[in-house]
DNA sequence: ATCCTCCCCTAC
DNA sequence: TAAGGTAGGGGAGGAT
């Protein structure tokens, strides 16, 4: 066990902000500390209440404004308030603006905002008449305007029933700046108010959270929080106890910085020049000073500080200073690769245990079994691993560590220093105060995971349902060992432990030590009593003995901040907890924590070996290290650290809809150089979040997101100490939803599909009975009840196209530059023309893109309208009724036909996948615990003090109460995603297909067989050809009547269409060789929907390159292609995939003699996009492709 | 009562 | 010198 006394606290100061709207002129306010807000309305038995449904019933009302401004208000106030609302799809939209400035607040900022600004004093009370908002995305008017024309926009003046946020606008501007005014008064409060914190002890000495902690009055106090580096107390032996220091907070928690947003979300906002000054700001405290946005002196002195730290070399190279300094670091953290390793432990175990179980190898445990859980681990992991290298020193005193410095950290001591009291996460000063012989031996990390996968390799081979818990920690669970008496069990029990041991001793050299209980909490006490290189069981008459003995922080789950609380009810043994009732637990700890220790007290753990519930979230965080000198050098790290983190997301195959930065502020009060060489010393933590409307897993999306937040504290880049940057509300990332890409895998979706659900609940014993795929009648919004999916899907008011979207269809042109832009997908694109202002406002990034895209629009533009097929009068109209609901019927019937088709057909694609999505959303929303079986008995809840000494752990894991985090949202974006490709694409895939079909100008029943080249087909290898053939089958199966064909020809047709167009180009990107390419940009549709099987794809391939042999591929469809691979190489993975496509090509390209420059562009593109997807494959860490 | 968000807290 | 990461359980309190 290795507890990590050594971090520290931090308190959290919650700090709500405002602002205005850009990134950076916008004014920021630093409302703070509003977390009393709501508490203050209610203790005045005001509520407050959200205009929302009175927002939905006005859109209802006025389909027009079905997405648009829901209202703007304006005009009672001076100065002038823009209050702007919109709904969800059209946030969506924006978001593809580069919306950055969007800025998202909850009810109680926005209140606190306009209350501060503009209210009267006298009159709050009567704030629940104003109806206000929901949490939002805010955006002032002007932006908004320059976004879309104001006319786009839907203006209401009031809300339906009650008067929208009206304020009269006496006496507002001197109340804007008064100090005087109650409000300020109130805000100034909070302003201390508030705050939380927490520290934990460390035994180990090290960073000590401080309570500075002024407390406040009865109200919250926000303060500054800790995490300050002290050290000095510890506790030498013994479990390592909490420091005392604890200080009450007041109040818990309050507030968040921000909250989500639904369908309508209302805003406001100050005009841009508005300069609100928050009326506080005035007194502030030493705190408030160090967080007031200016301060210079202050500031310049850490930023200079940092400057002149980092003119050493050897500094600069281990800090973020460093351009490799994430790599790095990463490679070098041990935290980090416990993580790491435990995350792949866990989804391998997954696998595994998926295979067997689909083996219709039930669960080999018998329901009414006794149980024998063995808890294995390595003693001193790394030490005895790394020992290996060092055997002198297996007797002495030992310690595995990056350096023998003061602040150099213990991962692992071995057993003759433990005698001395080292544990690991020990400062090494302290360490060296208690045992001044330490000998440090190096990490070793490539051994550690050696001796790791023989442990498993061990423990797999012993059989019964196995569970990792770390990089050197597993459970097994061995029930009914048969034999006849319960000796005889026990014997062999024992027995298959003592081999077991041998196994791993033998094969690794380390030693391990199991503890053999009848449940995990038991097997793992037992793993105590057994430690050093022993084996232990503990039979079910000792378990109360053995327990009762304990200290309660040797139970799993309690530690510094529920040892706090427990003492604080005169508790420190197991025993003691007995003598407590439940009922004053739970009020004490809390529900589940308290009847989980009421239950650990009596050896009672329902937790189930085997449980693993599925990813929640994805983050990556640095907090050592950070010492910026500007703010470039901060948003840059973010930046990485989301690239980072996109390379995560990629490898676990999800995308996300929250984006969370975590940052480490110096406290004020803590030096400019912590204890800790380049550690993040005593610091105040600051998090903040934000909802994509569209979930992403893009690196720029994320990082101008990210970058954003971090720019909105306005803090000194001196200070900062340490970043963060979190997803959640995970989705299945899927490349090519589309198609099940002719494998079998049906539909299986992705990553959340593992049948954690059916699994678990074999499991488990008692809620088991039922269906296991019983969907949990969950409030409405599994998958396919999303809301973000209806709103497109839901046969809604087919009304008003968004202006964007009309745009959109004929900006053909050009996916690349548009592709980051696409969010994990939507189907809106940028506008072509986008207004010069807007323009301005975006970031760099996405205006240049922008400004290439226009131009590249302008000049070759030769979209629909250059279309000569006649456009038939309205092939539409009997599909009229499916007219998707995004779209205003009569924009709609004033597309080109061909757009129109596309559209009818991605959308058809889109609600197919949506449907068999939704199909398989029961087995694929596992993860939804069950509810707690458990009898609830009391709940009463009291409020269990967080914080100072204490706070609630978490127990093992089980069940818990139904987690609407779970809820996986459905995701059908990805598919729109595709449609939005193939509108802009305009040519080729799916779309053109069913635009050929429709008009009737392809005969649909022609065979297959024609589609494809006999010739050609009959010189592919044996295996291609098959799966080729394969393929086609499956294709037109499923799309009963779309005739391949009618794409190649629709192609063909397109294509002579562009003969003219823009041509020759003669560099390939990146490329040495200068080739001729030829003038046809043949358009392929790599990602539009539908084109995403093999053989949908060879046959675009056909085409183009019979089309193209002798001039040779456009350059841009050839970086297109290679694009293409290459993501189904990073995302999709598909590598089968990806070497049949180049096999194709090859084929295509195999006379070795090229008789025409075209040929010989083909052979170098073939080259090129090869070695593109090589590289590509290479930097997932495998070896080439063979193809 | 139940959901949801924001954190705290814990483990390795 | 030093590499203080990261995921998930669960509590508090607002929203519904
Ligand atoms: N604060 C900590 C705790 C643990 N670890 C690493 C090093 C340990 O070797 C490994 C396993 O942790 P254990 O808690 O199992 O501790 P040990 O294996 O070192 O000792 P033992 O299991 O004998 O108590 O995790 C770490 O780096 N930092
Ligand atoms: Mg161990």
């Amino acid at each position: 066990m290795g507890s990590r006394l050594d971090k520290n606290s931090n308190a959290v100061r919650k700090r709500i902000e405002g602002h205005t709207f850009s990134d950076e002129g916008g004014e920021e306010y630093e409302a703070s500390a509003f977390g009393g807000f709501n508490d203050y309305f209610r203790r005045k038995k005001i509520k407050l209440q959200n205009l929302d449904s009175e927002l939905r019933a006005s859109a209802n009302d006025n389909p027009q404004i079905f997405k648009g401004v829901v209202a703007h208000v304006t005009g009672y106030t001076q100065p002038p308030l823009h209050i702007l609302a919109y709904n969800f799809s059209l946030h969506r939209e924006l978001v593809q603006h580069g919306a950055g400035f969007l800025q998202y607040l909850d009810s109680k900022t926005m209140a606190t905002h306009i209350i501060a600004s503009h209210l009267p004093p006298k009159k709050m009370v009567e704030f629940s008449k104003y109806r206000i908002v929901k949490p939002a995305w805010v955006m002032d008017s002007i932006q908004a305007a320059k976004l879309l024309p104001w006319s786009d926009y839907r203006v209401i003046e009031e809300t339906p029933r009650q008067k929208t946020l009206k304020f009269d606008g006496t006496n507002l501007a001197s109340q804007t700046n008064t100090q005087t005014s109650p409000l300020a008064g109130y805000r100034e409060q909070s302003k201390n108010s508030y705050y939380t914190n927490q520290l934990k002890g460390f035994a180990e000495g090290v960073d000590r959270a401080h309570t500075h902690n002024s407390s406040p009055s009865q109200t919250r106090m926000n303060t500054p929080s800790k995490y300050q580096t002290g050290n000095a107390n510890n506790i030498s032996s013994g479990p390592t106890k909490p420091e005392p220091k604890r200080d009450e907070v007041g109040m818990p928690q309050s507030t968040d910085a921000s909250t989500e947003g639904d369908e309508i979300c209302l805003v406001r906002l100050p005009d841009a020049q508005e300069d609100v000054p928050m009326p506080d700001e005035d007194a502030p405290t030493a705190e408030e000073a160090a967080l007031a946005p200016a301060e210079l002196s202050k500031e310049m002195t850490s930023e200079e500080h940092n400057a002149a730290l980092l003119q050493d070399p050897r500094m600069r190279k281990s800090s973020t200073a460093n351009p490799d300094f994430i790599k790095q670091y990463y490679a070098e953290s041990r935290l980090h690769h416990l993580s790491t390793w435990k995350a792949e432990l866990k989804s391998r175990m997954q696998k595994l245990a998926a295979e067997k179980g689909s083996q219709a190898k039930p669960p080999k445990r018998t329901p009414g079994a006794r149980r024998y859980i063995m808890h294995v681990d390595f003693d001193s992991f790394f030490c005895a691993v790394s020992l290996k290298n060092a055997p002198h020193f297996a007797n002495k005193p030992t310690v595995v560590a990056h350096g023998a410095g003061n602040g150099s950290e213990i991962a692992s001591c071995n057993y003759p220093a433990r005698k001395f009291g080292v544990k690991n996460g020990m400062w090494m000063k302290r360490a060296r105060e208690l045992c001044p012989e330490l000998n440090v031996l190096p990490y070793d990390f490539p051994a550690y995971e050696e001796a790791s996968r023989l442990f498993f390799e061990s423990i797999l081979e012993v059989g019964g349902v196995v569970q990792s818990v770390s990089i050197d920690e597993a459970l097994v669970d061995r029930r009914g060992v048969d034999e006849g008496s319960i000796w005889r069990e026990q014997e062999k029990a024992d027995q298959i432990a003592l081999d077991l041991r041998g196994l791993v001793k033998e094969k690794t050299g380390c030693a391990v030590s199991v503890g053999i209980g009848g449940n995990i909490l038991v097997a793992k006490v037992a793993l105590r009593k057994a430690k050093p290189a022993g084996q232990f069981q503990i039979k079910p008459e000792n378990v109360l003995v053995i327990l009762g003995e304990l200290k309660v922080n040797d139970l799993p789950g309690v530690a510094y901040s529920i040892t706090g609380k427990l003492e604080e009810i005169g508790v420190n043994f197991v025993s003691d907890i007995r003598q407590i009732s439940k009922e004053r637990l739970t009020r004490t700890l809390g529900p589940k924590t308290g009847e989980k220790l009421w239950e650990y007290a009596r050896g009672i753990d329902r937790a189930e070996v085997g449980d693993q519930p599925i990813r929640k979230s994805v983050s990556a965080e640095v907090n050592w290290g950070i010492r910026f000198i500007n703010q470039e050098e901060a948003e840059e790290f973010v930046f990485n650290l989301c690239k980072e983190l996109e390379r995560r997301l990629l490898n676990e195959q999800v995308k996300g809809n929250q984006l969370t930065i975590k940052i480490m502020k110096r406290a004020a009060d803590a030096p400019l150089d912590p204890p800790k060489h380049l550690g993040h010393g005593k610091c105040d933590t600051f998090n903040k979040s934000t909802m994509f409307g569209v979930a992403t897993h893009d690196a720029h999306v994320l990082g101008k997101e990210a970058a954003s937040m971090l720019r909105s504290f306005k803090f000194n880049a001196g200070d900062l100490r340490g970043l963060g940057v979190q997803l959640t509300k995970l989705e299945p990332l899927k490349t090519s939803a589309a198609a099940p890409d002719g494998s079998q895998k049906q539909l299986n979706f992705g990553t959340f599909k593992p049948s954690t659900n059916a699994t678990k609940a074999a499991l488990d014993p008692i809620q088991d009975t039922g269906s296991p795929e019983k969907p949990k009648p969950a409030s409405g919004r599994s998958g396919s009840n999303d809301p973000i999916m209806d709103g497109p899907l839901t046969p809604r008011k087919p009304k008003a196209v968004h202006p964007a979207f009309t745009l959109a269809k004929v900006n053909e042109k050009d996916d690349k530059a548009r592709t980051p832009l696409n969010i994990g997908g939507t189907q809106f694109v940028i506008p072509t023309n986008p207004d010069p202002a807007v323009l301005a406002e975006l970031p760099n990034d996405i205006r240049a893109r922008l400004l290439a895209q226009a131009s590249r629009s302008s000049e070759s533009r030769k979209p629909s309208p250059a279309l000569e097929r006649p456009r038939t009068q309205s092939p539409a109209l009997s599909l009229a009724d499916e007219i998707p609901p995004e779209f205003d019927p009569e924009v709609f019937s004033g597309l080109p036909d061909d757009v129109k088709m596309e559209i009818l057909a991605s959308y058809k694609t889109t609600r197919v996948t949506a449907a068999a999505a939704a199909a398989s959303s029961q087995s694929r929303l596992p993860q939804s615990p069950r509810k707690d079986r458990l009898i609830q008995p009391t709940k009463q809840r009291t409020p269990t003090k967080r914080g100072r000494p204490a706070g609630m752990p978490s127990l093992r894991a089980r069940e818990r109460q139904a987690d609407a985090n779970a809820k996986i949202v459905q995701t059908n974006f990805l598919s729109l995603k595709n449609s939005s490709n193939s509108n802009n694409q305009a040519y080729g895939g799916e779309a053109s297909a069913a635009a050929a079909v429709a008009e009737g100008t392809e005969s649909p029943d022609e065979s297959l067989w024609e589609e494809l080249d006999p010739e050609s087909l009959a010189e592919l290898p044996e295996d291609v050809r098959k799966e080729v053939v394969a393929e086609h089958r499956q294709m037109k199966a499923q799309r009963s009547g779309l005739d391949l064909r009618a794409i190649i020809n629709n192609r063909k047709r397109l294509l002579q269409q562009q003969e003219s167009d823009d041509s020759d180009d003669t560099i390939l990107p990146g490329g040495q060789t200068t080739l001729h390419f030829g003038p046809k940009p043949a358009k392929v549709a790599f990602t539009s929907a539908g084109l995403t099987t093999v053989a949908a794809i060879t046959d675009m391939l056909n085409v183009w390159y019979k089309e193209t042999s002798a001039e040779g591929p456009h350059r841009n469809d050839a970086e297109m292609l290679e694009k293409y691979l290459v993501r189904v190489v990073l995302e999709e993975r598909d590598l089968n995939k990806v070497a049949k496509i180049l096999k194709w090509l090859g084929y295509l390209n195999r006379e070795d003699v090229s008789d025409s420059l075209g040929k010989t562009s083909w052979k170098a593109v073939l080259q090129q996009t090869t070695a593109a997807v090589q590289k590509a494959v290479h930097s997932t860490g495998r070896g080439s492709l063979i193809i």
